[in-house]
DNA sequence: AGCACGCCGACT
DNA sequence: GTCGGCGTGCTC
């Protein structure tokens, strides 16, 4: 007899698993989706190991195996097992990672009234109990989900068990079937031989069947057959022509499995490797040795280089050598970066090998894409942070691009992993390489770099890519840095400085194209009543409103935090006063400005208000590289290592903004923001123009930015956080609860601090604290009071791991933010 | 989800 | 001293 340890389906303790018995006739292995009894339900699990002695004392059979081929590879199985110990989540959920979405088979109940019911059962039934028996007498069976419908959820679950109780119905467990399927479509193919459809597609133009030997011929032109849509999409309506060809035995119609590739229609020119300057060339050796495993595996490097000194094709460099070898490859990089631009750089070298994950893919696409992965089939996958977790077989090589971006942090539902640090585990567990990559690495990153636990390779020169695709040293861009007070004293009370002014008229009248920088959406960052002071803020969350006055949804007040929406004042609430002004700068308000001082000028705008809907992103690049406007006005999105030839002036309107948040991480934010923007200038054969307005000229995140000198900011911030004793000089966990009762979620918070106050008193953790509990700084969110106990320290999981977490508890270990 | 257990208030 | 309300924890 063996057994098995499974991951069940519930919430349980980081690493728990429960034993069971694996019935003879079931083949069980490690990584195996199954399906489990657990109390009175039957639950999903997955399979953590297979053992020959029982963990538990009194097992139940495994009930079924979902798929005969293990979901999870012995590398996932262990990667899961870290990622539930560090980041507090249970197994189940760190396994679920790795399996594709809406595959999450789930079992149901469903229910049949039994043939021989108790006469006694019968005559003690009330009318709704009445009702459902009825109808379920009335058809075979019935699920759970209908009756749910009829008669609500609560209701549905306590009616169905009274019937059961009462041996009136009987249950069963069914598995639902998946949400997403293989995809089929029809195809049309030849029947006969070539020449004789030759023969009959004249026969046919001659006679008059126009239509049918227009099908005929475009079939004949495709091996292989035609997707009965492309024909109706070019021919119009062609099921009844084609019924005919079908008939006569000239056509086949028949079924095929079709890939919901995302890439598929979409032809991408094929490139070739570039010449390496000699900063590249440096990297590269060292890059190399370790693919060549020269060295022992598992070598993580951080590569420092300017926004276009050339990473990327060190990366594509680094994925040919690997593919060459037998082995394949993962790229990650920031959902927002995952543009066709981008896209097309990876599938133009590796022309059909490359698949894409994304969070815009349907259902259907990311379960096709995750099988064909998982097949082999494809040399690199380019994905956004969950891509980590693609089945890529034999892995060789993991690229993490933008490496600070802290969008590699999963921020709602459990585990709140980082992709960083996942990859880091899964190159121990595989023998990979890992590269990351940043103009402006995390300081905790950098840190490792500088104390050996990473490997530096440092490119510090911007190259120019010219048209016939050759490289040579380019020039940062000049940066100019301008006080806005002293415009203020010499009564400029404009949003452009005299600086910014003067370089846009010069761009614009050399037909050059500007970008305007506003990290804030929006017309007016908050509307105040001018005789009481009154500021209108949002209902359920604490943050002020912004006031958005635009079509198509006309004039309105929106919190940024929860969306909620209301229309703007005219009476102050408070006084009834009607002198309500508009304050502050968004970047809605910033578009009426420009067209005020630049009529001639043509604007776009890219925020998150613009780009709702699903192309949008690619539609507004398309038309400013096609030099439709003149000035892009946008958030951090026109951040996002676009390359944009025609940009030589690059103004951020203010730098300041983020800069005073509660946040530790403030600073490094507005620096690497600074920093990413200014990069977009100049991008093609000129020198670029970057000028930074600012209300904090002396601010050290500001100034080093300004100054283009990553060193001279990281040594700033190095000192500041180790007197503060934050990362990388600590670790820090952060415990959230929410709760709509204020003073319901501060009871909690202080009992949780309590509990853990205890257990450090008792342990003695050397070095670790607690922080609060205070209320979170945005205390509101939607209605929900937020409160939390922050645990710093060198290993706060020691302490974590002496308390149970109650429910409502939110756990973030090495919380990018702390809002 | 459903069942056992335990703690507290209302009753014999 | 006993019965039963429901809140809490456990299910391999």
């Amino acid at each position: 007899m063996s057994y098995a340890e499974v991951a069940v389906g519930i919430r349980t303790e980081p690493g728990r698993t429960f034993s069971y018995s694996i019935p003879r006739d079931l083949a069980v292995r490690k990584g195996h989706a199954v399906q489990v009894p657990f109390g009175p339900r039957q639950l999903p699990g997955f399979v953590f190991e297979v053992t020959e002695l029982p963990g538990y004392p009194e097992t139940r059979d495994i009930a079924r195996v979902i798929d005969t081929q293990p979901w999870l590879t012995d590398a996932q199985v262990e990667l899961a097992r870290w990622i539930s110990g560090h980041y507090h989540a249970s197994l189940y959920s760190a396994a679920s990672l790795m399996i594709p979405p809406g595959f999450r088979q789930r079992v149901v109940a469903v229910y049949r009234a039994t043939p021989e019911p108790p006469q006694t059962s019968l005559e003690s039934l009330d009318d709704r109990q009445e009702l459902l028996l009825h109808y379920a007498r009335d058809r075979k069976q019935v699920g759970q989900g209908e009756v749910e419908a009829r008669f609500g959820k609560r209701p549905a679950s306590v009616l169905l068990g009274q019937l059961v109780r009462k041996r009136l119905l009987s249950r069963a467990w069914e598995w639902r079937k998946p949400t997403v399927q293989a995809k089929f479509a029809n195809y049309a193919s030849l029947a006969v031989e070539r020449t004789q459809a030759l023969e009959e597609t004249e026969r046919l133009a001659a006679s008059r069947a126009v239509k049918q030997a227009k099908l005929l011929n475009a079939i004949l032109e495709q091996a292989g057959g035609v997707p009965l849509s492309d024909l109706n999409q070019r021919f119009g309506p062609s099921r009844p022509a084609l019924k005919a060809l079908e008939e006569r035995g000239i056509v086949a119609v028949h079924q095929e499995r079709v890939e919901r590739d995302p890439l598929a229609n979409r032809q991408y020119p094929a490139t070739r490797p570039h010449d390496l300057t000699d900063d590249q060339q440096r990297a590269w050796e060292q890059i190399g040795k370790a693919l060549d495993r020269e060295e022992p595996p598992g070598s993580l490097f951080l590569l420092h280089g300017v926004t276009g000194s050339g990473k990327t094709e060190l990366y594509l460099n680094a994925l040919q050598r690997v593919v060459d070898q037998g082995r394949k490859g993962i790229v990650l990089v920031p959902e927002i970066s995952l543009t066709p631009q981008t896209i097309a750089r990876f599938a133009g070298r590796f022309p059909g090998r490359v698949a894409v994950l994304h969070s815009r893919l349907t259902p259907g696409q990311h379960f096709d894409e995750w099988w064909r992965i998982r097949e082999g089939e494809f040399d690199v996958v380019v994905g956004s942070r969950g891509a980590i977790f693609a089945p890529q077989p034999n892995l060789g090589l993991i690229v993490l691009d933008e490496e600070h971006e802290w969008t590699y942090k999963q921020q709602d539902p459990q585990p709140r992993y980082h992709a960083r640090a996942v990859a880091g585990k899964l190159a121990e567990l595989t023998g990979a390489t890992v590269i990351m990559g940043s103009a402006t690495p995390q300081i905790e990153s950098y840190h490792k770099a500088l104390s050996g636990e990473y490997r530096l390779l440092e490119l510090p020169d911007r190259i120019v890519v010219q048209e016939d695709g050759q490289g040579g040293a380019g020039a940062l861009p000049r940066v100019e840095l301008v006080d806005m007070r002293q415009e203020l004293k010499k009564g400029n009370r404009s949003v452009f400085s005299r600086a910014l002014s003067r370089g846009m008229t010069d761009a614009l009248e050399r037909k050059e194209q500007v970008i305007l920088f506003l990290n804030r959406r929006g017309a007016a960052t908050f509307v105040q009543c001018r005789d009481c002071g009154y500021v209108a803020r949002c209902k359920r969350c604490d943050s002020t409103m912004t006031y958005h006055g635009e079509a198509p949804r006309g004039a309105h007040l929106l919190c940024h935090q929860c969306g909620y929406r209301t229309p703007p004042p005219v009476h102050c609430p408070d006084c009834w006063s009607s002198n309500i002004r508009y304050m502050g700068l968004g970047t809605e308000r910033l578009e009426t400005e420009v067209g005020k001082a630049f009529p001639g000028a043509t604007t776009l705008r890219w925020d998150r208000d613009v780009t709702r809907g699903h192309d949008s992103h690619e539609k507004i690049m398309e038309q400013f590289l096609g030099r439709k406007a003149d000035i892009l006005i946008g958030t951090q999105m026109i951040a996002k290592g676009l390359h944009l030839p025609g940009v030589t002036l690059v103004g951020v309107v203010n730098a300041d903004i983020g800069l005073y948040s509660p946040e530790f991480r403030a600073g490094e934010r507005v620096f690497q923001v600074l920093c990413q923007v200014a990069g977009r200038s100049g991008r093609g054969a000129s020198r670029g123009q970057v000028i930074i307005q600012t209300y904090s000229p002396g601010n050290y995140a500001v100034a080093s930015a300004a100054a283009q000198d990553y060193k001279a900011f990281y040594n700033q911030e190095l000192g500041l956080r180790m007197e503060t004793r934050l990362p990388p000089f600590s670790q820090l966990v952060r415990l959230l609860y929410m709760h709509t009762n204020a003073a319901y979620a501060q009871r909690e918070a202080q009992r949780m601090h309590h509990t853990l106050a205890e257990q450090l008193e008792q342990w003695a953790f050397p070095g670790t604290k607690l922080v609060g509990p205070a209320p979170a700084p945005l205390e509101r969110i939607r209605g929900r009071y937020r409160w939390h106990v922050i645990i710093q320290g060198p290993d706060p999981n020691l302490l974590l791991s002496k308390v149970s977490i109650p429910e409502g508890w939110a756990v973030d270990v090495d919380p990018v933010q702390l809002l």
